[in-house]
DNA sequence: CGCGATTTTGATCAATGTCAAAGGTGGTGG
DNA sequence: CCACCACCTTTGACATTGATCAAAATCGCG
């Protein structure tokens, strides 16, 4: 089943969302809550789940203070985590990418502490909210799991902080790219200088660091002229990897 | 069992640490991991600990980058959680009051991705690493509320994510002043002009919002010049509680 | 071709960092 | 009880980073 939820305002479109057809054939199921569900024992969610849901760029899975009565599994796009500040400004806490475990928090059924915006066109599993305690509680493999998951968000979220609260406007800028194109492609030590797609906006990377897109613009500048890194429309292309390495600490990157 | 660790360098001591008798009259068994053992089943954890340890002031738990052997139940004292970048500089990332629950990360085993300090002189209720994922798989009632207190931790890293990445010195300081001042009284909407003991540095304030010492000096002096609030030497008085809420945002701070 | 969104550029300004030195404070030992 | 010392805080002058404002250039798309 295909269900429809939120806003319109589309945008950056990469390519069509690929939704998967059940969750046996679903490719990040490896990746998110669902991981310890081996065979027979994926029907555990597959009956649970609502089903899936394609959104367009820009649009919400949820807002900051609103209830939300959902849970997502992000199959396929980009989306943006974010928290809006009393003086207007949005502050974006992460990026995720596909496999990600969209809109848990300490307090399930409260109102939302964050929001989710689609940075790409996007698709997502959807899971009940209500029930969901419940089915973590009679799944106690469930439980580690989503124990794990948290932990790596609290461990990125901390990186974040470490990022915008002790580096440079450049560090903060080759730092953000080097995570997230390193989570892009996981594997091994194989970094050439191939390209990655990042598809998000000068000012996604302002508003995730705490800088003005302007300055970003020109720092990115800088970097290009000091030939470390290369970031123009969405694709990002790593000169000097050993240059970036002393802006930025590698070590945090490869463990979170 | 009283069980030694780690380093020396006292400095703030504000009172001797208070170390309970047995798991029964712990006075923060409500607030951490073991909330939800109940008359014998406290049993559990009574035989899994290890002991508990007193440690003076600038002492730590553990560094970051150590394998660490143990998990600590905070009974008394703060204790700072901090990264080291590559640069030198260190970010605090969190200051943890009595009923914290340290050490835990997704990769327990690796090597710890943050260090700890203690701030003042601290009293520790330790357990062992190795087996913690055992006891948890056996309980799962722990296991939910390792949940809980885990996504608690990703909001508060978020929360000062956002500190630190969108708000101005003044901002940042009245925040994470008012957010300890909560935790320290946790009930109720009783906000008097009363004083909290918030035993912090100046150092401290500016490490953990990415701001310079002497610049937290004269920024606490603006505060304390506009009558929004004053901190020496350890205690903080709130003069203006509307003013300030008009800095910061206290919807945060309500639901962290 | 024309429009909205994004990026770039240049000029100027404000916030925060850096450096250096002087006061305070509390603890310790004589 | 006093003197000393380490650490913490304050102050002032100055340097730098990054923000702001405004306008032009570019891009993607219909």
């Amino acid at each position: 089943m295909i269900i429809q939820i939120g806003g319109v305002v589309a945008q950056r479109r990469i390519r069509p969302p690929a939704v998967p057809v059940g969750c046996q054939e679903c490719h990040i199921r490896t990746k998110t809550i669902c991981q310890p569900l081996e065979g027979d024992r994926l029907e555990i969610v597959e009956r649970f789940k609502q089903g899936d849901c394609v959104l367009p760029a820009g649009s919400h899975l949820y807002r900051p203070g609103e209830i939300c009565t959902e849970l997502f599994n992000l199959l396929d796009g980009w989306v943006s985590l974010y928290r809006i500040t009393e003086s207007g400004r949005r502050q974006i806490l992460d990026f995720c990418l596909p496999g990600s475990f969209l809109g848990y928090q300490a307090q399930l059924l409260a109102p939302m502490l964050h929001g989710a915006e689609c940075v790409t066109d996007v698709a997502v599993c959807v899971f009940p909210r209500q029930q969901f305690s419940e089915l973590v509680e009679k799944n106690p493999c469930l439980s580690a799991r989503l124990v794990r998951m948290i932990a790596q968000d609290v461990a990125i979220a901390r990186d974040h902080l470490t990022n915008v609260g002790s580096r440079t406007a450049s560090g903060k800028i080759c730092h953000l790219l080097l995570e997230l194109s390193l989570r892009l492609r996981p594997p091994g030590p194989a970094v050439g200088d191939r390209e990655v797609e990042i598809p998000l906006t000068q000012h996604h990377i302002a508003e995730a660091l705490g800088l003005t897109s302007v300055y970003v613009s020109q720092t990115l500048k800088q970097l290009r002229e000091q030939e470390l890194l290369l970031f123009r429309r969405g694709r990002l292309r790593i000169l000097d990897f050993e240059g970036l390495a002393k802006l930025t600490d590698l070590d945090d990157l490869l463990c979170t």
